[in-house]
DNA sequence: TTTTGCTGGATTGTATGATTAATAGAAGTT
DNA sequence: AACTTCTATTAATCATACAATCCAGCAAAA
């Protein structure tokens, strides 16, 4: 196993390389596993810093890192907070990325896909009118190159989320645009699931959507949309089924 | 003007009052505005610090919070530098009230309509399946409240966001759910606006989504919320013409 | 000329200890 | 019961020192 396997080079906001970015990292996934329940207190700093080996200067860097993404508040006297769960900012690419990491996978990907369906559709219907002649030409090109992986699942999956990124990109909307990573965290799934079927209507099903968008059609890209993830969905599904069928007998 | 308007104690995830607060908050407007351009290489630690009359250790932990929006990354020997603005994590809720109290509002606020109208049907069609009966009431008194305030537009922006943030956590979908602070943004943009005209036919339109909701009917309430958010947008974008005319003669 | 290797210096990263400021909670007062 | 005062705890800040990194420029080698 690589040593960094999530997201495969997705960009982290922080570096694991550091002592202040492995603090993030670690308690981080501490909280948004729940391994560190809401509300809780944190061991006051010198303490934590103890415990991780760190100077209470690398230590607060990464607690700030944390408060700035809602998991974390401090007081003075108080301490430090695990703030309640609705305060995450849960479309930050980090906690996102732990989600995945650590959490229960089956909720979590239902999320994932309902936020997707609501997005995307959008982002294609926008794309239609707004993408640049070379980004379509870039579509078509990620395309290709996931029909050229053929049956090889995961030699597809770049190009899919290259593809997917285009869109997001071309609607020319910035707050869709900044999806990106969560799209990311979604392949790192599929990613994860190291299956080596083939699934070869999927490259007609986005082969749909990158017509629609050609055509300037955002009606039809924005339905075409929605059935490439209602089949991605499904796939999904299918494939976690399956998993568990082999993991209960 | 009060001392903090925006949001109007919307959670920031740092506090001005502490100096690494204060950092954050200015650099983090200077480089949202474009002050900062990006790829610039900010002043050296030391150097900063002084600017911001602090010492190295405060500054460096607003620069780790600014790192981990996505607006900074530093490295050795190279120094720390304005990250390319197709990194920013745009969803987050400190850069979106920098945005607003920054930039050129008028795309800002069409890209934040057209997130809203991706995500908040979809949202009020799965609060019409998920919703509790709790909530569902909740949901009428904060229009019942809505209708309260009458004319006074100012007074019914509370419960006109209270409502929104009621549908979206209703959704049980927790990234759903997190948009709340973007729809908060959004509302303090029309508190900006400061209108004292009474939108009569706006209580109406919001009691069409709850109707659908109540009904338990996701595509009533799906279309319902699509018809409020054209609503909203058409009527603010005619406040925005009718502030342009006043400024022009 | 090109490549490789080395070294100095600039900048962030980390550590430590001391000081300050805020405040929760106890204790006392009215 | 409400209000004030005190005190101990904790985060917040500062100043300083040292370590690790890495770019640039130069030098040596091919």
């Amino acid at each position: 196993m690589l040593e960094n396997t999530v997201g495969r080079g997705g960009q982290r906001t922080y570096s694991v390389r550091s002592l202040h970015g492995q603090v993030v990292h670690t308690l981080g996934r501490r909280i948004v596993s729940g391994q560190v329940a809401e509300g809780a207190i944190l061991p006051i700093e010198t303490e934590l810093g103890t415990e991780f080996k760190v100077s209470r200067t690398a230590l607060r860097e990464g607690i700030k890192v944390l408060a700035a993404k809602g998991l974390l508040s401090s007081r003075t006297r108080t301490g430090t907070q695990v703030r309640p769960r609705s305060d995450w900012n849960m479309l930050d690419p980090d906690i996102l990325a732990w989600r995945l990491e650590t959490g229960q996978i089956e909720s979590f990907v239902q999320d994932l896909y309902e936020f997707r369906q609501a997005v995307e559709p959008m982002a294609a219907a926008l794309a239609a009118d707004r993408a640049t002649d070379q980004e379509i030409a870039d579509m078509h090109v990620a395309l290709d190159d996931m029909a050229a992986a053929g049956g090889d699942v995961q030699a597809s999956i770049e190009p899919d989320l290259r593809f997917h990124n285009l869109i997001l990109r071309s609607s020319r909307n910035e707050l869709l645009a900044s999806l990106g990573s969560m799209i990311e965290t979604a392949f790192a799934f599929s990613f994860q699931l190291a299956v080596h079927e083939t699934k070869i209507e999927a490259v007609d099903v986005h082969r749909a959507v990158c017509e629609a968008i050609s055509d300037r059609d955002p009606i039809g890209a924005k339905a075409a949309m929605v059935g490439l993830l209602d089949h991605s969905c499904e796939w999904n599904n299918a494939v976690l089924q399956q998993l568990e069928n082999n993991k209960a007998p």
